[in-house]
DNA sequence: TTTGACAGACCGACCGGTCTGTCTGTCACC
DNA sequence: GGTGACAGACAGACCGGTCGGTCTGTCAAA
């Protein structure tokens, strides 16, 4: 792997762990083993570096969290399988995310004192949201949910679960919470049919 | 206020936004109106002054969000306070928490760094998911709740709204987004019901 | 010989923490 | 009541270390 990539990805690994304010640069370069020098060779500034992880890690959110969703007719079914990746797949892998998700970890830490990066997270959060909603609508077009369901209102407690559970999950990964929950969530679903 | 309770007030404020690692000594100084030797002839560390400001953040969480509860007889009944104080009274609560919930601040932040610190965190989120399934666990026994509910199950789902909310409440105050969430949790709730 | 990738010395700013000095209020003692 | 000893509250200079970023030097490939 080229250097600009080792530093990508050992970045992605340590924001996650760290965030991106109390990660230093100094800290990159030693998990990355180069230096300044070839640090700054590739990246104009520590906020340049920013804007390439996130990039890399909504590659890595999308590779995770939508596998096999266009297989599935049923747009609730769809979002069953979102949550099934988003507890099997993407929240438990380590090798990118060992702190937990780093979406979550940005957007806590940078919102009051970073806006102009914190907006980048946001707009992502939005686009999930934005999503949920749809698919709850598409459901209830096709009459998988009943009439009474506040849609934007089910959108908005899905997402409100998904981003506690990746809290949850980042203090503690061994609690059998994340199970619980997203299993939770997926029962809650059900109840939502006619 | 003397100058103890300021900074503590003070520090709460910036915890809040920026988070315990990010805030310097120098800005609660700063925002205090006083000096390294005013801040050390009140506390040893700044380690100290974060367990000093984590015992203030929850009396403050306490009377905020457990208000009333014991005037209400049913368990449900009392998650359904719980869940319109932490709209009401809690989140909104700007004068203390600027930039959300300092809890959730914490944690995210401190986990994988200051180990030591997170803990006391994490005991008390601990605390408030064994209140819910306390609470539903009393609830299924006084015929509240359908017999196939697993408690615990709820009580984790519960529990990642509530933090969910946390954390986008913190990123967006204006959405709307904190009142629908809180409303359809309530709703969920009452699908629980025989 | 030129060029681009990388190494590492170096810069000013800021970090948490220490230490000395000053100022003020409260005593005992005359 | 006056006065000198003392204690605690606070101010700010200062310390070693780390921050993000710059700049020069080295060295291999073309």
């Amino acid at each position: 792997m080229d250097l600009k990539k080792r530093i990508i990805h050992e970045s992605l690994r340590l924001f996650s762990l760290k965030g991106f304010l109390s990660t230093s640069i100094t800290d990159i370069l030693k998990v990355a083993s180069t230096s300044k020098g070839g640090f700054y060779n590739h990246f104009a500034s520590k906020e340049d570096l920013f804007f390439q992880v996130l990039d890399e890690a909504s590659k890595i959110w999308r590779e995770r969290n939508l596998l096999g969703l266009d297989e599935i007719a049923s747009p609730l079914g769809k979002i069953r399988r979102l949550l099934e990746n988003f507890r099997d797949r993407y929240l438990t892998d380590t090798e990118n995310f060992p702190g937990g998700c780093i979406f979550v970890t940005f957007s806590v830490e940078l919102a009051d004192q970073r806006p102009h990066l914190a907006k980048k997270v946001n707009a992502g959060f939005v686009g999930l949201k934005v999503m949920l909603k749809r698919l709850l609508d598409e459901g209830k077009e096709l009459g998988e949910l009943r009439d009474d369901v506040s849609t934007s209102a089910v959108a908005e407690m899905l997402f409100a679960g998904m981003v506690g559970v990746s809290v949850i999950y980042g203090i503690d990964e061994s609690s059998g919470g994340l199970d619980r929950s997203v299993n939770a969530m997926i029962d809650y679903l059900e109840t939502l049919k006619p």
